[in-house]
DNA sequence: TTCAATTGTTTTAAGCTTAAAACATTACGA
DNA sequence: TCGTAATGTTTTAAGCTTAAAACAATTGAA
């Protein structure tokens, strides 16, 4: 049986996340790592430094290199070497960037509910409930199984 | 509400498939898509060509040809021309890799039981319920969305 | 029979991802 | 002050993934 779920689980989400990237490919040209960014970015509402990128998307440093260079290609973003500290490199979102960030946000918001729109309120609510369950049975498992590996 | 719901689909999905790569790392040195290359050949029982495989693990032929090669190198299959079709390479399972495969799946289904086993029977029948419903409702969006575009 | 379309596979180019090494700079203790 | 440890970023090597091009072989219609 968890087998299964965990199989569905994984279908649902790989329909949506690919329903998401080629929607994004088709209607901004863009990805889904580098509208992450974007989002990252607008959110924080001026200049980051890369590491912070890095944390808060939860990915690593070298990613987020490759990924900002390419957006600054685009003229998305733009890279300035931070005042304090001349190791780290701040990057912001360029008017462009933060214009064409507001557009995908609202039709990756639709696309999403769209997809969601078979269930009730009532299913959404159980289904978010059931979610938040499993993520804590994930975490209990995984501190179980580093408590044994510490041994 | 959708985005947080998808927010936390994609969260549980990832902490869950994050385990289970970095378990399958560590516990057999291997990848997920090379597992799941080696359980397709092992459920198939017999040789299969590459493009079957492809079609089953619903990833692009190139994608086969270099998971395959990885394989082949390791010795967990091999691949032998067909005697039928002089275009097509059938693939099998080495008694080593079934050998290991074998292992790595009880563990695998271990893991997997281990990180849901915070939900009762009933929620895990609940949410395989709902997941259902969901993917449904993502494939009516998909049609519909199809079906505008080809207007 | 012949040749054009189809089918099966591999190669190529590009992007995403990570871990680890390499660099650059800062911080801090002797 | 000096030198080492720590921190921030980029580079490198490897793997996964796709779409599209290239190849090889088969099929089928004229």
């Amino acid at each position: 049986m968890e087998l299964r779920v965990w199989l569905r689980l994984l279908t649902c989400t790989n329909l949506l996340d690919n329903e998401v990237r080629t929607r994004l490919k088709l209607a901004a040209d863009t990805t889904l790592p580098r509208f992450d960014i974007l989002a990252q970015l607008e959110r924080h509402d001026g200049p980051m430094s890369m590491g912070e990128l890095s944390k808060r998307l939860m990915v690593s440093n070298g990613n987020v290199t490759g990924l900002v260079d390419r957006l600054a290609g685009e003229g998305m973003v733009i890279r300035t070497p931070s005042p304090d500290d001349r190791r780290v490199q701040m990057v912001s979102l360029t008017p462009e960037g933060s214009k064409s960030f507001v557009k995908i946000a609202e039709d990756h918001r639709l696309w999403v509910s769209d997809m969601m729109a078979g269930l009730s309120a009532d299913e959404m609510t159980t289904l978010y409930g059931l979610l938040a369950r499993l993520k804590e049975s994930i975490h209990d498992a995984e501190r179980k199984n580093s408590l044994e590996a510490a041994e």
